[in-house]
RNA sequence: GGAGACUUGUCCGAGUGGUCGAAGGAGCACGCCUGGAAAGUGUGUAUAGGGGUAACUCUAUCAAGGGUUCGAAUCCCUUAGUCUCCGCCA
């Protein structure tokens, strides 16, 4: 969420940035303005007001200790009077004040001065790519035949059991994923994030702070019941470890890691984008998390992109990193690189990691403050990416590498594995 | 699921209607003491927001929300969480 002040101090600079995310309404800055002011002046007569009123109660109660009666009644019927329109002007406040907030949840992230213009990801730029992408030979197949032939995920049971887009792991593909989680997670852990195991369903509080709410609830599974959420990403409850807490600044940074099965309802998806492991309802990713000083928020974001590239590259997978634009980037981020894997009998990229400085968009949402020098509390910036989410990983893993005698796994996953192919 | 106890500042802990933002202690910070340290000792030590150039000042916050009252940490209601016992259960 954007701080009311700063917009108030930056209106043109706020409605540039906001076209550039392509947000439709630019004219809710203005509005926004206004609503402020109004707040801000009815916030000096209320509480002037509630004032004068704390200030009668007390000569109240030292009358009532003199014995003065009379005197207190007197004060009693004056502070009445008071309270009639204390009422009003605290009904007027809270209206001005949750539509100020209703609004201003609205808006999304700005943009950091580095995002292309652009609209749809054609408009995305390509940063760099690495690794080789595979020639392979004439009868070479999509990983959704290569399940099959391996007997390693299947649907269709996935889809008894819950419905589609849920797949069931077997044997070795279960295994596969065990491998990679523990895998990635080491990779984590050794670069200094502590690893967590967090609750898979967030309540509602905590799916606001990340951004999930209010508006993309359509997106996430809903347990209507207890009223919690299931998780889309590990994100949500790993940020919100730190919910409304004060870090000190000897903390910093705070590096989290964790490995989740994540949720999506992904309403609308259709045809060869769905196909296999490309999009699914249930997926398995390990992300990263880090909370840091905002003076060098994007010298972070930098080493975090550095962290996740070097993973795919142990991967030995033929990749490339997207700067995003405008148009295609987040509600709540303020940069975004995109990491793709090209699976190569589909051919086609395939995300399957997106890093974001979100700087105090969420920390804002969540209150995660730090004490600077001057002993002032401060808003913290928050940064994340997966490293990595598998099922895009396992596809094409299993479509560049196969050949006659199977799957061939790079090297790092041998031991993880308990094996070099999948055969 | 049933019954009960509880939830106060960074932590422990007092406080059952009137200068209580909250005693006392611990911790922390700074100073004194010391050759140095410990001990001792003095001072300070919440968060958010409004107004003010500033000193400062006002408002809110004793789990959360609502109510009673001129006045609530204190009384009432609702919700959440923690603990104990019973039931069920991996």
């Amino acid at each position: 969420m954007l701080q009311i002040n700063y917009i108030r101090q930056n209106a043109a600079l706020v409605k540039e940035k906001l076209a550039i995310k392509h947000f439709s309404d630019v004219s809710v800055v203005d509005r926004l303005i206004q609503t402020d002011e109004q707040v801000r002046k009815l916030k000096t007569e209320t509480e002037n007001l509630q004032a004068s009123i704390n200030a009668a109660s007390k000569e109240i109660g030292m009358f009532m200790g003199k014995g003065e009666k009379e005197k207190a009644e007197a004060m009693k019927q004056e502070v009445a009077q008071h309270k009639n329109n204390m009422q009003l002007m605290s009904q007027q406040l809270s209206a001005a004040e949750t539509s100020l907030q209703d609004e201003l949840v609205k808006l999304p992230n700005l943009p950091h001065t580095s995002v292309p213009l652009g609209k749809t990801p054609e408009d995305n730029v390509v940063v760099r790519e690495g690794g080789v992408k595979p020639t392979l030979s004439a009868n070479a197949v999509p990983h959704w035949d290569l399940i099959k032939k391996y007997d390693i995920v299947d649907f269709e049971t996935g889809a008894k059991i819950t419905g589609s887009g849920f797949p069931l792991y077997k044997g070795k593909g279960a295994k596969l994923q065990r491998a990679l989680i523990q895998y990635f997670l080491d990779y984590n852990t050794d670069a200094g994030y502590t690893e967590y195991l967090p609750p898979l369903m967030v309540n509602e509080a905590s799916a606001y702070g990340t951004g999930q709410l209010p508006d993309k609830e359509g997106q996430m599974y809903h347990a209507t019941a207890d009223n919690f959420f299931l998780i889309p990403t590990a994100e949500v409850p790993l940020t919100n470890i730190y919910r409304d807490e004060i870090i000190k600044e000897t903390e910093l940074p705070v590096k989290m890691t964790g490995y989740t099965p994540c949720f999506r309802r992904e309403a609308g998806s259709f045809g060869s984008d769905v196909r296999g492991l490309n999009r699914v309802h249930q997926f398995d990713k390990v992300e990263i998390v880090q909370l840091v000083h905002p003076d060098n928020s994007y010298a972070v974001l930098d080493t975090m992109v550095a962290h996740v590239e070097k993973l795919l590259q142990s991967l030995e997978l033929p990749y490339r990193i997207l700067r995003l634009c405008g148009g295609d980037m987040s509600f709540a981020s303020a940069l975004t690189f995109d990491f793709e894997v090209y699976s190569a009998a589909q051919q086609k990229w395939l995300e399957v990691s997106s890093v974001s400085n979100f700087e105090t968009f969420q920390t804002n949402r969540m209150k995660i403050r730090y004490k600077d020098g001057d002993n002032k509390t401060q808003l913290l910036h928050s940064l994340n990416g997966s490293s990595l989410a598998l099922p895009r990983i396992v596809a094409c893993l299993l479509e560049n590498n196969q050949g006659e005698q199977g799957i061939a796994l790079p090297n790092i996953l041998h031991t993880y594995f308990g094996a070099a192919s999948i055969h």
